[in-house]
DNA sequence: CCGTAATCGAGACGGTACGTCCCGTCTTTCC
DNA sequence: GGAAAGACGGGACGTACCGTCTCGATTACGG
């Protein structure tokens, strides 16, 4: 979020307006949706959110940082279900990341984000904690439950944990974009099936069973 | 490639500089390094290959097409070594790949490209073509050895053998790529071997041992 | 002036600050003489002046308005002198006139004020009251000095009289700025020499002699 | 003029317009007469020619230099008629003079220049050269003829005479400008007469009868 | 000595024009 | 007819000021 933690000092003069910061996100949604990346520009996000393109460069720096808060609120809609077994858990969240992916909106902003992102480290950054990271949640989430359903290990180490838990991240996430946006092709419940398949290893029984 | 068939009428009027093409792509590599994507313009790699913007234009419609000629000759220096086990072969060719990602003309280009091809599906296919797809070769050798070793089970159906390879691919592509290019962390050995674990199985010993 | 009478009614509330007045006003002056005309901007003066932009809009309408109030005072230093012959009077205050438009204050504002005031009735008339007419004294103070000496016939008709007075003052002021800012030529005692003669006439000698 | 000499060598690269000069001078008089110089804006310039911004900008720095170009034709309108006496021909200039000040886009564009050819040295002597300086032709001419009547002196020192060409011209141009401009008062025929009796000093009947 | 009222600073607001950068096309001349 | 050169119309950029507004905090005076 552009906001930063209310303000120790009360503030002087005039305080910014609220209202505008939502119109802003909302026009910049809008516009990504209807309009693509390249359509949006900074003066039409303003025009939009009937907003001066100063107040718009008040709050974020550039298109980029932009979109980075307007698409970061798209991604909470993800959940860990906690369906009973680890892989019906994979195959439901990775439904439900296909899922975003298909919306206009996030597949406008998300690669064009992580092409910039790549010769901006501030922006890499901004887009890891506002965007990326959060997500991480879920595979925790998932395997905690796994593990207290008994089908993985308990952690040993907390660094070996982490470790595990970002390679596993970069997997699904990394996987499901390169097929979706790169290779064009959809994400089906078979396509999801043998994903997990994949990543559970060529013997589940041995695991789950 | 954009260069066309050889002209079956011996064409009239000057024919067109082969130096020229040379002298764009590589200063379009050059540029690419240097100043990334968004310093990449017609105009400066016009000025810098010392050639007429016409005369790029006449060869390619837009950035996108170019920097797709350009990048994709970097990635033929991939190849699958064949080191014995399909473990080695895989921590190898995540290596190559990984040293690839590293340079800065493919890390400018490569999301960059992918972004511009989410909108674009001809682009998106001239990208399959010429970058994406030929890389599948190196599953399809790393399998085949595999399978000559006794590794891997031989095919049955050439259909879901074709799936697979998809699969496979699309989840190494993919997340080397989002280890490097968004997440931003290095692919060190270490975690070569990780990635290959968890591609192999958490049993890999009942495999391939 | 911008003051406004004293207050009929002894005025509510806080009253103005008079410092900030004072303070607005140097600081105009300051910033026409380092930054020129194009370089003062409201908001300069403000921040300069250490006082709200709002405190200024208070008081001047506008960048012309608080311009002529601050430069408006830059003439009362010029004096008609009563050197003992029209000649030397002439001679006398074209040199002050010359020095005043040496200053880079002035030469900053009054091209200025004057090409606003073309489009501005208001402005103009303003310009005239504070800067412009106040100067007519010197021309009526040195034709009588001159009266009084014999150099010049006494008046017969006060309106021929007025007349007269105009045409001598913008053909003094006129000329002057002329050579000054616009030929960017500077006043030497040499030309003025020459142009007191011009106003003479060419047989000066006839008159006052 | 912004026209620099025919190019010695041929010219490389596609002609610029001249058809687009023309649109762009008449469009910048046309917008001086109808929005003043406030009003004048390059955008709208290049809009009403039917231009991009940037042609404009390829051929003029700024307003400034445009306006300049645009005026200065104006003033080739100004002849000195050759009427038999001294005084009736400045008589005629000054009237032709005060018809071209009260025109609105002289008005609304000279005093405007000279104000920014205050802090301008390259402008100022653009002005001069383009503007001004062409102008001293009339006071030759009309010198020339008077003294080929005999009602001036012939030249003694040409440096002298040069001299005297400047004031008269500095105090014809300076008088004529400070009473439309400044004061705001017209030139009638009387104020024509008053000025020339000036100027021919206060008994002219020695020099012309 | 308390409330009303106009002031003060600060800074956000909607808006306009700026001058620059690239785009992709067109119009030259030369080869 | 290709190539170099460079002008063309067009669109977005990010910046600078404009003049207005909304704040909380100060003064004064009159009751």
């Amino acid at each position: 979020m552009s906001a930063a933690q209310p303000p120790v000092t009360p503030a002087k003069g005039r305080p910014r307006s609220v209202a505008a910061d939502l119109a802003i996100l909302d026009a910049t949604r809008e516009t990504l949706a209807e309009l693509g990346w390249g359509g949006l520009t900074m003066g039409h996000v303003a025009t939009r959110a009937k907003v001066a393109k100063t107040t718009l460069y008040r709050r974020w720096p550039s298109k980029n940082e932009l979109v980075v808060d307007a698409v970061a609120s798209l991604f909470d809609e993800l959940v860990m279900p906690d369906l009973g077994s680890l892989r019906a858990d994979i195959e439901a969240v990775v439904g439900q990341f296909a899922d975003l992916l298909a919306r206009p909106e996030t597949q406008a902003a998300l690669l064009a984000l992580f092409a910039e992102g790549t010769r901006d480290r501030q922006l890499r950054r901004r887009i890891r904690e506002a965007i990326v990271d959060p997500q991480k949640r879920l595979v925790r989430q998932g395997r905690a439950a796994a593990q207290a359903r008994g089908e993985l290990a308990p952690d040993t180490d907390p660094v070996t944990a982490a470790e595990e838990i970002d390679i596993i991240f970069d997997t699904i996430a990394g996987t499901v974009e390169h097929r979706v946006l790169v290779s064009g092709e959809p994400i089906t419940p078979e396509w999801a099936r043998r994903f997990s398949s994949l990543l559970l290893g060529p013997f589940p029984s041995l695991v789950s069973g």
